[in-house]
DNA sequence: CCTGATACTTAGAATTCTCGAA
DNA sequence: TTCGAGAATTCTAAGTATCAGG
């Protein structure tokens, strides 16, 4: 069925009344927002129907604007921000546009050893801007941070990206735990997930921020002649429809891709290619800093899992135990009859060190993500063609790895990808 | 240049659903 | 048949990027 058609059908107002926002639960019954019939605008063809206001209301506007996707869309009351209603991301337009990004990140990659030398050189520029901006495009690079727009101040939460980074943020150690230049960063990024990492850079990178922290106060920006608009600029000059954030796209997708070379073992089993599959997303969500409370009932979960290891374990040496004693039997007796219950009693075995091994593969996992949030990455960072591709290459299930709506959303790579396809 | 408006993507938590063990 | 854990889905705030108009 067609999308929007769809959509604009299951459309409705909600009664004048209880809205949520972030944070606040729905039986609190906050009272935050209210939408209007009279502050809804409705954007859709000329010769299509929508929906009618409730009797006695009229909509703002109904206009026909092909150049946006939104179907219809109102002025939230608190923050004066615009709120819409957009296409499933399964619809046709949203695959295209996703598509898209993944292509652009793939340009990227033919032409990221160029862009590299060209920031390395512009490390050691006359032009304090242009210095500037190649360190923090190197870190955007090689930390996979985000642009950092500049926001207004007291209004929202005290958050940085690469480009709004303060001295604050900061600690540079010429000489740490045997490793020269390191840099450690602290600070909250989107949605206030802390930032923190220790990483040696180069020389010229270390002295350009000794350099840039000269003579300035903790709250003071690190990069006071960059943001992002001079950066998105400079990138669209290297490479059309370069932004910052494609760097993350990229560096995302490429190391899912050779960490899935690397971690994949042609003899394992399907549970063990998973828990690698898990691996290498894993490794994606720490360079983006995907991070998670630890679900409340982690420590229950895992000790649960844990007793049925035991569990598991008991049935196994009961089972190798009964395999003995059958066979000390059949050497015996020498008939058709013991022989077979030798031959059962070997499969028994078999099955459950199979069963024990996917429990304990199932710990590994939890464990290791206790704190890390794989969704994200892998709905927005990573190229699905290359996950596509790895389970036609080692006969795991797409639906090993991809849920049903995942699945719908990514249609269009699990069309299009073989299993030969490189990112 | 700068600023605010606009449109779109990305984000983790909250909520709801589902399925296997008891 | 019920219960609860884990998976799926929903929710909407918080980002990025671009552009018009001063």
């Amino acid at each position: 069925m067609d999308n929007h058609k769809e959509r604009i059908a299951n459309f409705r107002i909600e009664p004048p009344g209880l809205f949520r926002g972030r944070g606040d639960h729905p039986k609190m019954g906050m009272l935050k927002r209210r939408i209007r019939p009279q502050d809804i605008i409705i954007n859709c063809s000329k010769d299509s129907k929508y929906p009618t206001p409730p009797p006695g209301t009229k909509w703002k506007e109904v206009r026909h604007d092909n150049k946006v996707t939104w179907l219809v869309s109102w002025t939230e009351n608190i923050q004066g921000s615009i709120k819409y209603i957009m296409l499933n991301p399964s619809s046709r337009i949203k695959g295209e546009k996703d598509w898209q990004k993944y292509e652009t990140a793939r340009r990227l990659k033919k032409c990221v050893d160029r862009l590299r030398a060209q920031y390395r050189e512009d490390w050691k520029s006359k032009e304090m801007r242009i210095r500037q901006r190649a360190v923090a495009l190197y870190f955007i690079d090689k930390l996979a941070l985000r642009a950092g727009n500049e926001k207004e101040e007291g209004e929202t939460a005290d958050t940085v990206g690469c480009c709004s980074l303060r001295v604050e943020h900061l600690k540079l150690y010429p000489e740490s735990e045997g490793q020269e230049y390191v840099v450690e960063f602290d600070f909250l990024g989107k949605d206030s997930i802390r930032y923190y990492n220790r990483v040696p850079v180069e020389k010229r990178v270390f002295k350009n921020l000794q350099l840039f922290m000269e003579n300035k106060e903790p709250d003071d920006d690190l990069f006071d002649r960059l943001n992002t608009s001079i950066l998105n600029k400079h990138l669209q000059e290297l490479m059309d429809g370069l932004t910052a954030k494609v760097f993350r796209t990229y560096n995302a997708s490429i190391t899912l891709q050779q960490q899935l070379k690397e971690l994949t073992n042609a003899e394992d089993n399907i549970p063990a290619k998973i828990l690698s599959y898990n691996r290498a997303n894993r490794a994606v969500a720490i360079l983006c800093n995907h991070q998670r409370a630890p679900p409340k009932t982690f420590e229950k979960s895992m000790q649960n899992l844990q007793t049925k290891i035991d569990a598991k374990k008991d049935q196994l040496s009961d089972a190798k135990r009964e395999l003995k004693s059958t066979k000390a039997d059949a050497k015996v007796r020498k008939d058709e009859k013991s022989k077979k219950a030798v031959e059962t009693k070997r499969k028994a075995v078999q099955r459950i060190e199979e069963q024990l091994m996917k429990l304990e593969v199932q710990a590994t996992d939890r464990e290791e993500n206790k704190q890390i949030a794989l969704g994200t990455s892998k709905l927005n960072y990573l190229d699905p063609r290359i996950s596509v591709a790895w389970c036609k290459k080692w006969g795991v299930p797409i639906e090993k790895i991809y849920n049903k709506t995942q699945r719908e959303k990514f249609a269009w790579a699990i069309d299009m990808a073989d299993k030969d396809y490189e990112f």
